[in-house]
DNA sequence: CTTATGGCCTGTCAGC
DNA sequence: TGCTGACAGGCCATAA
């Protein structure tokens, strides 16, 4: 689920209602998500504060007091939610509510994901550049470091299809299926293509588009297409601005041709075959 | 090194 | 109505 726009949104909100906050109390009712939360989790937990919030790929990162970081992932199918007094008419979901963090204000954040692909971690916060989970990232897509130049020298001598290195975290950190399918879609570069024929004209078409299409999601709140929620539990906007994920059969936007659909690499791949080559 | 594949989990939906 | 299989926005381990 969540990529790069919709954990960027969950921070924000985030900042607004836990920074600063200390944690109280915690609970763990599942461990066993992608990696089974550790046993000391809730003794090293407790007491902290939430200093900061940041965000590196699709993990979120809280910076916790005493040099502690608790690093975030949503897996596919994962929600951070903040539920106050005022928020009460957020239902609870006994059986993938997996833990709770109990905050100094009588809130609470409350980590849910059914399919348990996610990830809560507490890291060493001056380890954090060797931490598994974030060694290897490639440069975020709306900083500097992801440019024309540098994804042309990326895709050289790549046979994979162009699609799939958008979405190796190794090349660039933060672009998942729906975001992929829709940045190629206003480059007019086919999916499958190879990457290593992408030409260096091309190559600077992907990054402004990867930019603007991320900027855009992100000032919408991100994209929910199934059952992504917010911190508030609330849908993202973007999905309303897709122009080809989810989209097979129905006429292209542009030009009117049926959408296609085939398999890259496991995933549904999403384009128009008359304006995309 | 690159690329392809299967596995992890549960929920939902289409088709029978 | 109930069953079955396919599929879902992520990542990792393994093999070729």
């Amino acid at each position: 689920m969540p990529e790069l726009p919709e954990v960027e949104s969950l921070r924000r909100m985030l900042l607004e209602s836990a920074r600063g906050r200390k944690i109280v109390a915690a609970a763990i009712r599942e461990p066993r998500l992608r990696r089974t939360v550790a046993d000391d989790f809730i003794r090293k937990i407790t007491g902290r504060g939430i200093d900061a919030i940041d965000r590196r790929a699709k993990y979120l990162l809280l910076r916790l007091s005493g040099a502690a970081t608790l690093l975030v992932h949503l897996g596919m199918s994962g929600s951070l939610t903040h539920r106050g007094k005022d928020f009460a008419d957020l239902e609870f979901d006994p059986a993938h509510d997996h833990l709770r963090l109990e905050l100094d204000d009588g809130s609470a954040l409350v980590y849910n994901d059914p399919r348990r692909f996610g990830l809560m971690k507490l890291v060493d916060s001056f380890e954090l550049d060797s931490v598994q989970e974030l060694r290897g990232l490639g440069p975020e897509p709306l900083e500097d470091g992801f440019n024309p130049g540098y994804l042309f020298r990326a895709t050289r001598r790549r046979r994979a299809a162009i699609k799939n290195l958008l979405m190796d975290q190794r090349i660039v950190a933060g672009i998942g299926n729906i975001y992929a399918c829709e940045i190629l879609f206003r480059c007019r570069i086919r999916p499958g293509r190879a990457a290593g024929r992408i030409t260096r004209r091309e190559a600077g078409l992907i990054a402004s588009h990867t930019k603007r299409v991320l900027a855009n999601a992100i000032g919408d709140g991100g994209t929910t297409f199934r059952n992504y929620r917010d911190s508030r539990g609330q849908p993202g906007r973007f999905a309303a601005r897709l122009q080809v994920y989810g989209r097979e059969d129905q006429p292209c936007y542009a030009c009117g041709t049926p959408i296609k659909c085939r398999v890259l690499g496991q995933r549904s791949s999403f384009y128009c075959p008359k304006c995309q080559h």
